[in-house]
DNA sequence: GCGACAG
DNA sequence: ATCTTGTCGC
């Protein structure tokens, strides 16, 4: 497991990061269907902090797109890089996913993130910045509604609604099983939504979140724990 | 001004 | 995110 610093420059204010954002966002790529569901590999990304210890810890596992078998996984483990500010999430957690994502034995594919891409307050959520940091393709899962209101999907899995802004669709409400809250799809980096949407019921054969997001969710907190002070 | 607010 | 026990249901 590597251990990370946080960045030298990384932003210190709200202002400064949302700065870093607005520049950044237009290097986001929209045009690019994505890489095809259930081919290649399919890796998830996820964090956990100990805020007593100021410790954070990241995951990335790489799994067989068709098979959903895992085939490499890495952590790391850092300082918290910046406090947690709704529309910010980014800067607290892509550091140390970086250095996860760096440390793995073989390209990751499609990169599945915990949270939002396009759908945030200024377009440039977490899927998008790792995306466009990595240069790799990025969705965004999230469990919770954010900056977008949405109708209710119906109610078979596969059902959706979509994140409205105005008249354009920036993400969708993804029923994943039959009844259950649906998550949230929205686009990071060189995917399509519809791409994206198939992605994730691919990933949900049996749970309301995609694999990707509960291995590298199971490894980040065992990483965690594991952590000895000093 | 007030409340809500990915993880 | 994280703090936390039992409990209802397949």
């Amino acid at each position: 497991m590597t251990t990370v610093r946080v960045p030298a420059g990384w932003p210190a204010t709200e202002e400064q990061a949302r700065a870093v954002q607005d520049e950044l966002r237009g290097r986001m790529v929209h045009d690019e269907p994505g890489p095809p569901p259930a081919t290649g590999r399919v890796t998830g990304v996820d964090v956990a902090y100990d805020d007593e210890r100021d410790v954070v810890a990241a995951a990335a596992v790489v799994l067989d797109a068709a098979s959903l078998d895992v085939v490499a996984e890495a952590t790391a483990v850092g300082r918290i890089s910046f406090p947690y500010v709704p529309g910010l999430l980014a800067f607290r957690e892509i550091p140390t996913v970086l250095a996860a994502l760096d440390a793995l034995p073989c390209p990751p594919g499609l990169v599945v993130c915990d949270g939002y891409g396009l759908a945030h307050p200024r377009r440039f959520g977490l899927a998008s910045h790792l995306g466009v940091l990595t240069g790799l393709p990025t969705i965004g899962v999230a469990k919770n509604p954010f900056t977008f209101a949405h109708a209710e999907p119906g109610r078979p899995r596969g059902s959706s609604s979509p994140l409205l802004d105005g008249a354009e669709e920036v993400g969708r409400a993804l029923r994943t099983r039959d009844g259950v809250k649906p998550v949230f799809v929205s686009v990071g980096h060189r995917v399509a939504l519809d791409t994206a949407c198939a992605h994730v019921l691919r990933l949900t054969p049996r749970y309301r979140l995609p694999e990707t997001t509960r291995r590298a969710d199971a490894l980040c907190r065992r990483a965690l724990r594991e952590t000895v002070p000093g």
